[in-house]
Formats: C-alpha cells, sequence, structure tokens
DNA sequence: GTCTATATGTAGATAGAC
DNA sequence: GTCTATCTACATATAGAC
C-alpha cells in the first residue's frame, strides 16, 4: 500500500490548474480504458484521445504504462480500505461483532460509492477483478489489498475459535469474488435468471450468501448428503 | 467468433500426422499462454515460439487469433458441459436430488480433470476466470456455458419451489465465481492462510459453502442481524 | 504442410520546439 | 506543460518458393 509515484518526487512548485485537469482527465480516461480493454487491450494513444489531451502527456505526467495502471488501481484501494476499517471499527464499538456486520462492513462501501459515485466506480470494479485474476499483478494486488483482507479474516477468526483459519480464509476469498461476481456480472445474473435489478438490494443477499457459506465452512463438516 | 473453422470447412484428404502433431502442439501452446497472458498480452509469435513451430503455421492452422482462441476456449467448455451433464443425470438417477449432489455434479468434473490431466486443465480455468469477466468475449461465454448453468439453475429452483428464481440464478453465479476463486487462486488463500493445500479437499468444502449460501438466499430472510 | 520474406499497421517512449 | 515529429520495436497476416 506504499505507492511513491517517481514522477512527484520532487515537484518543485505547485501545478497550474490546466495541467492538474490534464492529469486527473488522464486518471479517470485510463480508468475507464483499462476496466473495458484491459492493460494490453489498451493503448497510451488511446488513453490520450479519450482524455482529450495529446498522448504525449500521458507518459510525461504519469510515467510508463505500468506505473499508470499501479497509480489508477491504489488511489481507490487506498480509499476503498480506509472506509473499510472505519465501518469495521464503528460496527466493533457498536456493541458484539456478528458475521453479517464484519460482511456488510467489507462489502458496504464498495456498493454505496458504486452507487453514488457511479460509473468510475463501477468500472473499478472490473478493474479489481482483472488484477485479482491476473498473476502480474499479483505482487499489486497483495500490497493493495492483502492487508486490510487480512484484518477481516481476523475478525472472523474471532467469531469462530474453533475453527481452521484456513476455511476462514477461504471463506473469505469466496466472497470477495461473490461480491466482484456482483459489482461485474450483473448482465450475466440477469440473462440468466430473466429480470435485470438494481444493486443496493443484492448487497443484502451477498451478505446472507456468503455469512451462510462461511459459517458452513467454518463449521465442522455437517452429516454427510444433508440434501436441501 | 462464428464456430465454424474456416482452414477445416473442406477438408479433402487426411491430414498427416506431423499435421495433427503440429495443430494440436499450437493449441496446447495456445492455451498456456492465453491463460498465462490474456488474449492482448500473447502474440502469434509468442505461441509459434512456445509450440516450437513456425509462427505463420498458427494462422495457417487455426486462422485469426480470434478464431484461434475462441477454439481453444471451446473445445474444453463442449468436453466439460457432457460431463457435467452426465453426472446431473447420474445423481437424479441415484434418488432424490440434493444440492450438494447438484453442485458435485458442476464442480467435480472440473476438479477431476485438473487434478487428473493437470497443468492444461488448470490454465483452462485461469482462462474461463478471464473471459468471464470480459465483456469482449460475451457471446463466446454465453454460447459456451449459459446452456448447461441454465439447465443447474433449473434443477436447483426445483429444489426450492417457493424461491424466487432470481435468487437461485445470483446464487448460483456467485458459487461458479467461487468455483473460479478456487481454481485460480489457491495461492491467494494460501498467502492468506499462511499453509497451502492440495485441491481435491477443497471440493468438499467448497460445496458446503456454496449450498449452505444457496439455501440461505433461497428462503425469505431470516430474523435481521442474527449474528453468528 | 512448412518455410522465408515481407506488407502493413501500431505499439511505448522520447527529443526538442514553443 | 504542451505540442509535433520521430525512433525503435513488434504486431497480425499473407505471398510464394519448396
Amino acid at each position: 500500500m506504499k505507492m511513491k509515484i517517481p514522477q512527484e518526487k520532487q515537484r518543485q512548485r505547485a501545478p497550474s490548474k490546466r495541467a492538474l485537469e490534464t492529469r486527473a482527465a488522464i486518471l479517470d480516461a485510463a480508468e475507464r480504458l483499462f476496466a473495458a480493454r484491459g492493460f494490453d487491450g489498451t493503448s497510451i494513444r488511446d488513453i490520450g484521445k479519450e482524455a482529450e489531451v495529446q498522448s504525449s502527456l500521458v507518459n510525461h505526467h504519469w510515467g510508463s504504462k505500468e506505473e499508470l495502471f499501479a497509480r489508477i488501481v491504489t488511489r481507490r484501494a487506498d480509499e476503498l480500505s480506509i472506509a473499510r476499517l472505519s465501518a469495521l471499527a464503528a460496527h466493533n464499538h457498536r456493541g458484539t461483532p456478528t458475521l453479517d456486520g464484519i460482511l456488510t462492513a467489507f462489502f458496504g462501501p464498495y456498493i454505496e460509492k458504486a452507487e453514488a459515485a457511479g460509473p468510475q466506480w463501477q468500472a473499478y470494479a472490473r478493474l479489481v477483478a482483472m488484477v485479482s485474476a491476473d498473476p502480474q499483478w499479483k505482487e499489486l494486488t497483495e500490497r493493495c489489498f492483502d492487508p486490510t483482507a487480512r484484518l477481516f479474516i481476523d475478525a472472523i477468526a474471532a467469531l469462530f475459535p474453533q475453527a481452521r483459519r484456513d476455511d476462514i480464509a477461504a471463506g473469505f476469498v469466496y466472497s470477495v469474488s461473490a461480491m466482484l461476481a456482483l459489482a461485474t456480472s450483473r448482465w450475466r445474473i440477469g440473462a440468466l435468471s430473466n429480470d435485470p435489478d438494481a444493486m443496493t438490494s443484492h448487497l443484502k443477499e451477498l451478505v446472507q450468501f456468503c455469512a451462510a457459506g462461511i459459517t458452513a465452512a467454518a463449521l465442522p463438516a455437517p452429516e454427510p448428503d444433508q440434501g436441501i
């Protein structure tokens, strides 16, 4: 989660307003394109065109394509981590922690931002789904998300003192992948169920799904083939 | 991207043994590289080098890069669908269907192939995870996986006559994403739990997780904030 | 079927004028 | 900071000899 950007390391004077706009426009455009077409599917030229600036300004402001990509992933990851840990602390302060509460503290901040701030956060979910599945970005993923994930796993593990930590961790990874599936594949759920729907109402269903799954994974296996 | 492979449409004579080997080597090499680096991150030249054949043979045998990619995704998808539907039929024939049994019929064939036939099937899981998350391959995904998915959703929905089909479908999509997370991110689970493990033992845990989740999602919401 | 050679386009990154 | 022009490398795909 340490994200030194080399281009900024020794900035001498305050940048002009226009320069700041340019830099922000490049970041937003790059986020949209990377999310839609992937890292290799997006060119520096595409980004310049989308941001309506010269393509050489992309390298000038943000260095190499890899550095730009890492910058995009980390800026929202940090914001998300803060919101998630704050929600977790608030939940703990409210009384005895519950699994539903912990999961809501993790899922909620993203869902809220995706609904409030709109398409940029939705694009970001696709970006996270991509980097999570790609070994090329393993280090980046670990830096951005693992510290917070460990804290949430700790919190859940505290609810199941008798459970193996492996099982809790596995359940948490499954839960995160389910959240990404919700965020990136509403079209898929809609297509399979013949009825698209809004996002917020899915949060509670997602929490219900994951909480039941983690509880089942944490407890010793019940009678085999229990049926429905 | 229409399943016809132009190069094969009117083959006149039986191909030589060497030609068959070349064609198979290209497919396997392409599968490894596409899975490791993605579609845009893999070049035809890379594939030729990996298969130890001339890169022009890649186009000659399999047409364009897109056609080659679609061919790779579909060949194993068809094999998987057959195995899954066969397992589902066997389970139904065995007596009253159960959720655990249906999920095992869906997950089992992949896990078995990944363990038995090894790395090519593991690469394939990463490939499926990629195409599932990428709008560029939406049509390909629908053609390959949706028909079978619908049948499994039907089978699950029959166990919960009172549930909304949307909730079943959502639970199934979450379950599939969890399976892909297991197949592609063992390193992630291992890193978070400080203890990597073998794959087969995870199948039962995965089924347990998903069955509990789907059951919870299918039933009307219980008392709010039920805790652990 | 397989090879060499190549046509044609685009990639990331930078140099240097303003 | 911004722009034009360009260097160098590599991409997909094909033509044509063997």
